[in-house]
Parts: C-alpha cells; structure tokens; sequence
RNA sequence: GGCCCUAUCGUCUAGUGGUAGGACAUAGCGUUCUCAUCGCUAAAACCGGAGUUCAAUUCUCCGUGGGGCUACCA
C-alpha cells in the first residue's frame, strides 16, 4: 500500500513555523518513502477561518518549497460526505442529539472537577428516541454527540511507542453542532479515510484527540492508521510557541532575510537528527536520510542564534547570481540598476551578513560615504600628522595606478607596498576609514575596487581636509 | 484537579550496561588595519531515590521537574 500523508492546517490564523515544521516533516517523509504528501484545508471553524490565512499558507508552503500531490481540498466543500455519515451514525445509535445547553454542561463539568474527576458529559440525552430528537433539534438548539463505549484505547505510535487512553474518562464528544456543521474530531475521521491517509504525522497537542479519533474511526468502520506525534516547538518560556513570542507569521523569516533552505535545515534539526554530525544540509541529503524512528520524543526549545548561524552558512555558499537576485527585495530600487556594482559588494559582504537584510546598511557605505568625525581617522597613538601625510602619500600612490588595472589585487600591490614601509595599522586604518567612514568595514583595496579610483581619491581627499 | 506525553551542557542534540561526542551561544588565543570569516583552546550536561546487576546516564519502579490536552476551536 502505497504511504500517504497529509497536512491539515486550519486557516485560523497566520502560518506559523509549528504549523510549517509539522509540514515538513509530514513532506520528508513522504519524499523519503516515495510516498504521496497531501493538503487538506480544515475550515470547518466558519467563524475564525480566513482566506487570508489560508492563501498565506500556501505562499509559504511554495516559498519553502513544499510541493504537495494532488489538488488540495477545503472540508466546507465536503458538508454532504460528512452528513451522510453522522446519518449513518445516528441511525445506528453510534451518536445522538443533545440539547443539553451550555450552562447545564459548565455545571456538571465543575461539580466534577471540583470532586477530582475527570471532567466530561454525564450522557442525559442518551436515551432520547431519534424520532424525538429530530423533531426537537428543529425548535431547539441541539449538537450531535459521539457515544463512547467503555474501555481502554491503545494504539502504538511511531515515535512514542504504546499509548493507551481510558475512554470512560473522555465521555461523548460532541462531533457535530448539526448535520451541516461537523466538528474537527470527526471530520478528520471522514476525509483521512476519504484520502486514503496511511500515516497521520502532528503534533503532540493532538495526542489526546487520537483515541476520539480512533473510536469514531471504527465506529464507521473506516481503516487503520499509523500515527507519529511530533515533539512541540517551546519558546524561550518553555510553552507551547504562542503568539506573543516568536510564533511570529512564518512569513516573517521570508521578510526578515532568512533563505528558504536555511530555515527547512533548521527546522528539520529541531526534533530529527542525522545518524552522522553533519548540521549544513541540503534538501537532497535531509530527504535521503529523514526517518521517524530518529524524532526526538521531548519538546525543543526554538533557539534564533542557531538559525542566525545556519542562514549564514548558506549565504556564505550561495552562487552569485542567486544572491543578487535574493537581495532584490532588500535593497533601495536605485541600487538595482546598479547590476555589477552590486555583485561585487553581495560577494565582498556576503560573509557579513547574517540575513539578507543585513545587506543595506554594510552596502550603504558603497555608495555614499556616511558622516564621521575626524578622530575615527586616526590609528591608536599615531600623531595627526603622520596620519595626514600617510595618507596623502596612499593617495598618490593610488592615483599613479593604471585605470585599466583598478583592480583588487592590483591595488593591495600597491597599498601594501606603502603599508609595510610606513607601518600597516598607520597607514590601512586610516585608508579604510577614509574610505568607509566607519569603524567596521571590508578592506581598503576590496572599497576601492568597488567605488573606482575617482571615488576613492575624492574620499581620500576628504578625509585630508578634515585633518588639515 | 484529572488524563496523557516527556527528562544528556544555557539551547539543539549524539551515544552506551563499564560516567559522555558534535553544533549554536559564551570566554580566550591565533590570522588581521577594523569588522566579519576562518582555525585552535577553554568552560559547560546524563533531575532525584530505590531496585536489577560485578557495574547504570543507559533497564524497571516511584518521586520531582517540564509540556500537552481537558470546547458546541483545530
């Protein structure tokens, strides 16, 4: 039989990185398996869901490059097929309509909690006819309720091994609100069968759904499937990732500069591990080598430095013309043009970066040389004037350099010639400094390439006023 | 409160019945005019107790800590 997943989101709100790791893992296992990754839209919620929402889901499952098999399908477009079924339910006396209000259930359920019981529905309208009840659900409100036999449910899961659940505890879920309005517990039921699912791959939140899900599961005498319970993504305050800390939109870590296979590698690191200690890898190598039987079991705190790092890794072997492209969205419209000045300052600075939003302000300098003060010019201890004439000595010796032979290594012979005579700190800081206008920036000779000799003698120039 | 899951450096993790390896972060050194990169070094962990065993971080049990769920959300 051949593996079949899927990944459900609800559109509820915006994509999440816990939402994209439980994708990917849902995506590589099916890739590694040669298997089939589906996409199914849980909007069943007709309040809280948003189209929104669920177009953002998509741009990030492509961005990310989750490529899904078959057309997705959304579960309010399948009202009739669960209908049918909680018909069949209701006619075998597997479910039933309640109308118990709101108000009495919040009663019971603190009477119960308050006497150390599990909370969960007494069953008083178990025994209501369904003749009468389908009467009553059209003047009164009314839901439909799963009946849970006694007894213990145990299935094994991939990752955890054995799980059992006492159903006596959970009571009769509800399942549907009416026959037009099913709940999340069943409708995954319906469409897993629907879709043929052989594997249902999520989160550890949902552990306790899964024996629900398994007693509706047979009470329609649908096939087995295989679970796996992904450890969770914590925070930095040891919870569930939650809107107020980083669960910021996964869209963000396309907006902040993060690239796609930077952020998959670390998402794939954060509850998986290779069997060698290889970290940096490639789409290629994490599909080849992904395996449930390798998940971690507890949650992982999610840690932002590590990420940093990753995306650096990347950035430092992206080919060129990839990078330059990438840094299309980061950078002011005007320094697009500028093609091949651009390429050069992406590689000269591509170690620097972290993101490709670090971009604009190391390439600032490039092209218009920031405001400073006159002591950044000078090295250490090294009196103004000798400050002064090694630049101006640099200076000459820069202009004496042929055009056609502006060029980095040309114009480190040079410099160097000068700064192993008259002292290297005495003379590159300066320079840099002339040339950069900061503190910290690439060397004099890569500047210089870049902004051309007319340019770097302006600049030079400039700097000889400010010390005159 | 009840149920379920879980436990190796600060963090992500490897690993084994004979006390632990890698990575990020941190500190130091080296390369270097600066920053970054890179290289090296350091500091840093098996939650506690009992049991099994010649021996337990590893197996079992009990605690404790952490997490999840406990909806007419998913």
């Amino acid at each position: 039989m051949p593996i079949r997943v899927r990944f459900a989101p609800s559109p509820t709100g915006p994509f999440s990185l816990g939402n994209a790791r439980t994708a990917l893992f849902n995506w590589l296992f099916a890739r590694h398996e040669g298997g089939q990754f589906l996409l199914r839209i849980e909007d069943t919620d007709k309040e809280r869901s948003k189209k929104e929402y669920e177009k953002d889901m998509l741009e990030c499952l492509k961005w990310l490059g989750l490529d899904w098999d078959e057309d997705f399908f959304r579960q309010s477009e399948r009202i009739p097929a669960y209908k049918k079924e909680l018909e069949k339910l209701l006619e075998e006396k597997k479910a039933y309509w309640c109308f118990c209000t709101p108000e009495e259930l919040e009663d019971e359920r603190q009477a119960q909690m308050s006497q150390g019981l599990s909370p969960k529905y007494g069953g008083r309208c178990r025994s209501i006819s369904l003749e009468e009840a389908e009467a009553r659900a059209k003047k009164e409100p009314a839901v439909i309720r799963f009946r849970m036999d006694d007894g213990i449910i145990s299935f094994p899961d991939i990752i955890r091994g054995k799980v059992s659940f006492d159903t006596a505890l959970i009571g009769d879920i509800v399942i549907a609100k009416d026959l037009k309005t099913p709940l999340y517990n069943f409708a995954v039921v319906v469409d897993d069968e629907e879709m043929k699912i052989t594997h249902v791959i999520r989160g550890e939140d949902h552990l306790s759904n899964t024996p629900k899900q398994i007693a509706i599961q047979e009470a329609l005498g649908f096939s087995k499937v295989q679970y796996a319970h992904l450890p969770l993504i914590l925070g930095p305050d040891h919870k569930k990732l939650s809107k107020r800390y980083l669960e910021t939109s996964f869209n963000e870590y396309r907006t902040k500069g993060y690239l796609a296979p930077a952020v998959m590698n670390f998402m794939a690191l954060l509850g998986w591990h290779p069997e060698n200690d290889r970290e940096v890898l490639s789409r290629e190598e994490i599909i080849a080598e992904f395996g449930l039987k390798r998940v971690q079991k507890a949650g992982a705190i999610f840690n932002p430095e590590k990420l940093d790092w990753l995306n650096g890794q990347y950035l430092k072997i992206l080919p060129p013309e990839e990078l330059a492209e990438a840094l299309k969205d980061f950078i002011p419209k005007e320094w697009v043009k500028k093609k091949e000045m651009l390429a050069k300052i992406a590689e000269v600075d591509r170690g620097r970066m972290k993101k490709l939003s670090d971009f604009r302000e190391l390439a600032d300098i490039f092209f218009e040389l920031p405001d400073y003060s006159k002591s950044l010019l000078i090295w250490k201890e090294t009196p103004e004037a000798a400050i002064l004439d090694n630049l101006r000595f640099t200076l000459d010796v820069i202009s004496k350099i042929p055009a056609g032979d502006f060029k980095k290594e040309t114009i480190e012979k040079y410099v160097m010639t000068v700064a192993d005579k008259r002292g290297r700190g005495e003379v590159l800081w300066p320079l840099r400094a002339a040339l950069s206008g900061r503190e910290a920036s690439p060397g004099p000779a890569d500047i210089l390439e870049i902004i051309g000799q007319e340019e770097g003698a302006r600049r030079i120039n400039f700097a000889i006023g400010k010390l005159e």
